[in-house]
DNA sequence: CGCAATGAAATGGTCATACGTTTTGAACCA
DNA sequence: TGGTTCAAAACGTATGACCATTTCATTGCG
C-alpha cells in the first residue's frame, strides 16, 4: 500500500507529522531546507511534495514555501490520510468519524446487497456468518477479526456500488484497530455475533429490509461501544 | 481548484482520459513518451504520474512503465476523479454512485444536524429553504441551484462530522451537474422544495427523527428521478 | 507625511543531462 | 532441459542552471 522509494520515505515521515498535528496547520516548510533534513535530491521532495499536495495537507506557493493547510481541506478520505490519522494522535476523532458513516453506509449497503449480491457473495456471507460464530466462541480474536472484516468487507462489495465496495478496506481498518487496541470484550458479544448470521440470512433471502435493520443495529452498537470506550 | 502549473495541465489531459476508458485498462505509457507528447521535461512529467499514482489511477514499475490500473483500484473518493468522471463518460455510472451514497449519508446527517447544528447554521437552514420556495417558484434556476446546493452542505457540515462536510462539495457536483444537463424539471417540484423546508425545520427544532425522514425522501426522490432519467 | 512606483531578493517551477537501480527476458552453457 | 548469466529497457535519483512569480523594502514624488 506505501509508496515505494525515496519519495515515499518523505511521505511516511512528513503525512504522518501533519496528519497528527506535530507540524501544524499554517506551518511553512522550504524545499531546500526538506532536501537538507533528509538528504535527498530537489526532484524526490518536489515528488513528495506533490503527493501531499494532492491530498490537500499542503499548498506549495511561489516565493512563500509549502504551507500546511488548515484540516477543514485535508482529503478527509483518502485512504492513505485514514491510515495516517488511525495510526497517530487523531486516532479517536477518527475512529469516530468512521462509525458514523459505517452507520450510514453499512445498513444501505446490506440492503442493496440483498437485491444485488451474486450466488458466491451469498455463499460467503453465510459461510463467514458460520465461521465467526464459531472463532467467536473458540475466542481466537485475530482468526474472529479475520472473518468479521471479510464480512463486512462482502456486503460492501455485494451491493454493487463501486463507492460502497471501497469502504471495505477502510472498516476493516478500523476493525483492525478495535482489535489490536484491546477496545474489544474477550469474547465477541454473543449478540453481534447473532446480528452478523441474521444480516447474512436476510440477503441470502433477498430480504433487504431485515438485512438493512440488522446491519444498523451491528454498527451503531459498534459506534456506541467506542464512544464508551474512548472516555 | 485545479492543480497549477505544467503538471496540472499534464494532469488535466491524462486523468481524464483514464477516468473515460479511453487509455484502457493495463495501457502501458512511457515517461519518454510523454515526455515529447507534452512537450515537457522528465520533472514534469514524473510529478503528474506522482499524483496519478496518487488516486490510485495508475502505477509505475520500472522496466515496465506507468501501467493503468483497474477501476476497482481507484481511489473513486477522490474529488478530483469524481469531477473527471462526472464530466466524461462515467457520468451516469457516477451519478448513480453519489446518489446511492447521498441516500445512505445525507439522512444520518440530518439527524446528526438535529443534534448537533450551531444556532448560525440553524438561521442559515430556515433562510435557505425559504429562498429555495422563492426561487423555485420564480424558476430562476441557477439561483434554486445554488440554494439548494447551499442547503445540502450547510446541513453536512452542520452533521459535525469532518467525513460527511467534505461530500458538500461533491454534492453540490452533482445538483450542478443535474441543472446544467437539464435533468431537472423546469420548475422544481413543489413537493421536494417542501421537504427541505421540512427538514429545516426538524433541524431547527431539533428533531433528528423528522429531520432524518425528510431529508430521505428528498435524496430517494432524487435518486429515483435520476434513474428515470439515465433510461 | 503618505502613497505609489520600482527594483531586488527569496522561493518554487522547469529544464537538460547524466548516471544508478531494478526488472525482464533472452542467450548461453552445462 | 533447466538454470545461470548478462544485457537492454525503463524508471529512479542527482545536479546545476536558469526562469517566473511573489513579496517586501526602498525610493521618490506629490
Amino acid at each position: 500500500m506505501d509508496i515505494q522509494g525515496l519519495p515515499g520515505r518523505l511521505l511516511a515521515d512528513l503525512g504522518p507529522a501533519i496528519a497528527s498535528g506535530e507540524i501544524a496547520e499554517g506551518s511553512v516548510l522550504r524545499i531546500e531546507e526538506l532536501e537538507e533534513r533528509f538528504d535527498v535530491s530537489r526532484t524526490v521532495v518536489r515528488e513528495a511534495v506533490r503527493m501531499l499536495e494532492s491530498m490537500q495537507l499542503v499548498a506549495s506557493r511561489r516565493r512563500v514555501g509549502i504551507t500546511v493547510r488548515p484540516r477543514s481541506d485535508w482529503d478527509v478520505f483518502n485512504p492513505t490520510l485514514i491510515a495516517w490519522r488511525l495510526a497517530g494522535a487523531d486516532r479517536p476523532a477518527q475512529l469516530r468519524s468512521l462509525g458514523s458513516l459505517r452507520v450510514a453506509v453499512e445498513p444501505a449497503a446490506a440492503g442493496l446487497a440483498a437485491v444485488h449480491a451474486d450466488d458466491d457473495q451469498r455463499r460467503a456471507l453465510g459461510a463467514l456468518a458460520t465461521e465467526m460464530t464459531m472463532t467467536g466462541r473458540s475466542g481466537d480474536l485475530a482468526a474472529f477479526l479475520r472473518h468479521d472484516a471479510d464480512f463486512h468487507a462482502t456486503v460492501l462489495q455485494a451491493s454493487g456500488n463501486e463507492m460502497f465496495a471501497h469502504l471495505g478496506a477502510t472498516v476493516e481498518a478500523v476493525l483492525r484497530g478495535r482489535t489490536e487496541h484491546h477496545l474489544m470484550p474477550h469474547h465477541p458479544e454473543e449478540y453481534a455475533v447473532r446480528l452478523h448470521r441474521e444480516v447474512a440470512e436476510a440477503i441470502m433471502a433477498g430480504d433487504a429490509t431485515t438485512a438493512e435493520r440488522a446491519m444498523r443495529a451491528i454498527v451503531t452498537g459498534a459506534l456506541e461501544e467506542l464512544d464508551a470506550v474512548l472516555d
